[in-house]
DNA sequence: GTGAAGGGCCAC
DNA sequence: AAACGTGGCCCTTCAC
């Protein structure tokens, strides 16, 4: 297949091709570089087209060559010679189409191009369309396909994508005709590729949600950028202080399974390999303990009393796993080029819509503050946190509509306790610990679909008394018990669900499989309430962008309903207004007859 | 050696 | 599969 392109590589040029191009309100986009990090790498190429023009823009950033092999050769002094691309005036043009809004920018995966920009060209993206969350948004939750550019040009286009040239030398002095051929082609087919998804995004009402997620990417792109910092010395600190427990607990817990083991062999005491669940299963039926069908925490909990070798494994499991999960591995993560951590965000990273993090995953650090206190603001600067108070059950308050529930939240008295005291028909004040602990329980647990039985072992009850608790509870709120009834019944008749912004995720059910067709109701009954509760994040994350693009404020981590951004200390109590601002009208778009509560506080560590 | 699967556990 | 939803990371085990 041959294309139409043009290889730019002087400021005249240049400025030609984006006159070309400026009245364009599509433009296919995508860049070339030589690593996937933009702290690590060059960027080579930027590619924009209109689907039948493609310009490809050389920014050469290796010293040196000059020739484009099979090229007409620019007259012009090449960008990078004038020093650093984000200050080169001669690239005053490509930074003024690439920030406006006016022509939205087509690419696959766009986090990773608008990464680059960024940082190497010191420019927003202005808009953006993502063909790959678009993809991802109309597979609704399909785990089986793909979503790779060829794999959605293939299935939207019918068209094979060579992709060979991907991972060639982008630092390599003469690019060759078949790259810059690669590079153009790829960004040539975006406008395409976007308006047959388009159709599926209309057919199957999903505009709202992908304006969600468009909006998203700049967001979500910078908080990469920015990173969070992480206080070595602390983690250190902590690291080591694992470790010791572990090498401590690992000696006692070895020498109590050792007196269960047949062969105690002359030279000691046999090893036993602590992490392996089958060596050290073994050696506590050797010492006569019963042990359960799994060593899961959960079902050694009730044998840890009576026996003190299954107390020194869960005590050893929790230092393991702080120690290996929790250690030496985050900082191996930390960016040389700026001493921070910059975690990879996937914007749809569950089909709820959640995001995922990964490299490292800041949403599981251990909510202890001898970990959470690692994460600082640097010298003058402050970490606002902010996150939503129970923003599940307020959406599932509203959704179902339920009187009582409602009336739960709108009172604004401690939130558990006024559900404990509807269930059990007594006034707040009466309110035991032990019927707000059950209610606060149920509260959790029914948004997951929760059982009796799973219900009952969580809290001591009996599965009699634990059933008749949950009925207590769902009469206390029969509107939130039909709608969830309705939610779990919709599984077999209409397929699929959609969360307030009508993302939309369809079922994947064996109909004669009883646990399969339960699981997929509980997941109808979770998924509108985990998919609004992300919605109602990523669009307070746009709202936030928009609102501090010009203050100190920068955005360094979220998890899920919680916000944190790092400001100038001087600027900490604006920062604070303006986050709690754009969280509370985010809620306010998906959420109206419950209030929604944000908790924002400011500190130098991020801890509550 | 490498990679997938299984078990376990951290977050919300 | 904890008959409670969504993720990622670490370790062992087992197949290639």
């Amino acid at each position: 297949m041959e294309i139409y392109f043009q290889l730019i590589s002087d400021g005249a040029s240049l400025q030609k091709a984006c006159d070309e191009l400026k009245n364009e309100p599509y433009l296919g986009f995508d860049v070339e570089t030589t690593d996937l990090d933009p702290y690590k790498g060059d960027l080579r190429l930027v590619q924009l087209s209109n689907g039948q023009n493609t310009k490809v823009i050389d920014l050469r950033p290796v010293g040196g060559g000059r020739k484009v092999r099979g090229h007409g050769q620019s007259k012009g002094t090449a960008f990078k010679d004038k020093g650093d691309l984000r200050n080169n005036p001669d690239l005053a043009p490509l930074r003024e189409l690439l920030s406006s809004s006016k022509q939205v920018k087509i690419a696959h995966n766009a986090k990773f191009d608008t990464k680059w920009v960024r940082h190497h060209l010191g420019c927003e993206v202005g808009s953006v369309y993502d063909t790959y969350l678009a993809s991802l948004l109309v597979s609704a939750g399909d785990g089986d396909r793909r979503h790779g550019l060829a794999d959605v040009v293939q299935f939207f286009l019918g068209q094979t994508l060579d992709k060979s040239e991907q991972v060639s030398d982008w630092g390599a002095a003469e690019l060759s005709h078949s790259q810059v051929e690669y590079a153009a082609r790829d960004a040539a087919i975006m406008p395409e590729v976007r308006a047959k998804l388009d159709e599926r995004i209309a057919t199957d009402e999903l505009k709202r949600v992908l304006t969600l997620e468009n909006e998203c990417v700049v967001p979500i792109a910078e908080m990469e950028l920015n990173g969070i910092y992480l206080d070595t010395g602390r983690w250190r600190e902590q690291l080591d202080k694992n470790k010791a427990a572990q090498a401590k607990f690992g000696e006692e817990l070895q020498d109590m399974l050792s007196a269960g083991v047949a062969q105690a062999s002359l030279f000691g005491r046999p090893e036993i390999n602590l992490d392996s669940q089958a060596q050290v299963t073994d050696a506590l039926v050797g010492l006569g303990i019963p042990m359960p069908d799994t060593t899961r925490a959960w079902q050694l909990q009730p044998l840890a009393e009576k026996y003190p070798a299954v107390a020194k494994l869960l005590e050893y499991r929790t230092v393991a796993k702080a120690s290996s999960s929790f250690g030496e591995n985050i900082l191996e993560f930390i960016e040389p080029a700026t001493g921070r951590i910059h975690a990879d965000f996937r914007q749809i990273g569950a089909p709820t819509g959640r995001f995922s993090c990964s490299n490292p995953n800041l949403q599981q650090i251990p909510h202890e503050a001898e970990y959470r206190r690692c994460f600082m603001a640097p010298a003058g600067k402050k970490l606002v946190i902010a996150d939503y108070s129970q923003i599940e059950l307020r959406i599932l308050a509203d959704f179902s509509d339920d009187k009582n529930f409602i009336e739960a939240f709108v009172s604004g008295q401690d939130f558990h306790a006024a559900t404990a005291a509807q269930v059990f028909g007594i006034a707040a004040a009466d309110v035991t610990p032990d019927q707000r602990s059950f209610a606060k329980r149920l509260n959790f647990g029914v948004v997951y679909g929760i059982g009796a039985s799973r219900f009952a072992s969580m809290t001591g009850l009996t599965q009699t008394q634990a059933e008749d608790t949950l009925r207590k509870y769902f009469a206390t709120y029969p509107q939130m018990d039909a709608w969830l009834r309705t939610a779990a019944n919709n599984v077999k008749i209409e397929r699929s669900t959609r969360s307030g912004s009508g993302r939309l995720a369809r079922f994947n059910f064996d109909e004669n499989d009883r646990s399969s067709l339960g699981s997929a109701q509980r997941y109808a009954k979770n998924m509108p309430i985990q998919g609004t509760s992300a919605d109602i994040l990523k669009r307070a994350l746009r709202l936030l962008h928009d609102d501090i693009r010009s203050t100190s404020a920068k955005l360094v981590n979220i998890v899920h309903d919680e916000i944190v951004v790092e400001c100038d200390a001087a600027d900490a109590d604006q920062t604070a207004a303006t986050l709690e601002s754009a969280m509370l009208r985010a809620g306010a778009e998906f959420v109206s007859k419950v209030p929604i509560k944000v908790d924002v506080h400011t500190a130098d560590e991020w801890t509550k």
